[in-house]
DNA sequence: GCCTCACATGCGCCAACACGAATGTATCCT
DNA sequence: AGGATACATTCGTGTTGGCGCATGTGAGGC
């Protein structure tokens, strides 16, 4: 038993959510399940930063993470805590009308379409829509 | 002219609202203009952190202050950003169902009915419904 | 076995924050 | 003018977070 019914760290939602690469990696996520391949070659950025980004997004219980072979899946895991889910669910409608929203999802459709383009996708799962 | 109009600091929203104390100024602030002393009153925390968080929510753009006398009013501004807008207002309705946030208010109803009982509070203007 | 690929994690550094304590500032009262 | 009230800001300190860099780990492939 909690004491106090613990129900979700509200705090921790806010902070994982104030960081412009995670909103970038949620964003990414939002209705497919995404390697981690595809978010270095999208984002452009060192992959440790991305790794230790999509760990913090882990801990605050916002996404999950599917192991397939050499690769992991991460996906949007929505809260139970219903404050906590209507957050997120703001959060991500916001970015449908983010212009660098549009345009890193844009990148992750050409990406899809044409994975030779980036050098170390060679062979990546392509992210699957639930 | 804003290049690329930037419209508003979501990153800076988010960690605005990234601090338990934050959370229940805003909670008090909901529907209401308040003045600093109540704050101190009901949260029973030190001045100077009150009015650091408060100064902190102002930077961020989503409170506004009034100064009337020597005391200052705070209530809260919706950003003109469609997408801050949204995620306040979810944040602002997820207190209706947080259970420490209502025994703030609870506190908050009390001390305006009966302010002798807050040493700190005698004759401070009573917070007015926006 | 060894090597490689795809990630994760530890380390060191620097910036941002939260806090208590003290001090500064604006307003009002006498 | 002088003091008191109501807030704001500064200072010093400990904690946390983000980053680059290097290293560790787990799963295939040979």
């Amino acid at each position: 038993m909690n004491r106090t019914a613990k129900p979700f760290d509200m705090v921790r939602l806010f902070a994982a959510l104030a960081d412009p690469t995670r909103l970038r990696l949620l964003n990414l996520m939002n209705g497919r399940e995404v390697c981690v391949c595809y978010f270095v070659g999208i984002l452009k950025q060192a992959q440790p930063k991305i790794s230790r980004h999509l760990a913090y997004l882990r801990r605050a219980g916002i996404v999950g993470a599917r192991r397939e072979g050499k690769w992991m899946h991460y996906r949007i895991q929505r809260p139970s805590d219903v404050r906590a889910a209507s957050i997120l669910n703001a959060t991500l409608n916001s970015f449908a009308t983010d212009r660098a929203m549009q345009a890193d999802l844009a990148r992750l459709g050409q990406a899809c379409c044409a994975p030779q383009r980036f050098v170390t996708l060679q062979g990546a799962p392509v992210p699957t829509a639930l």
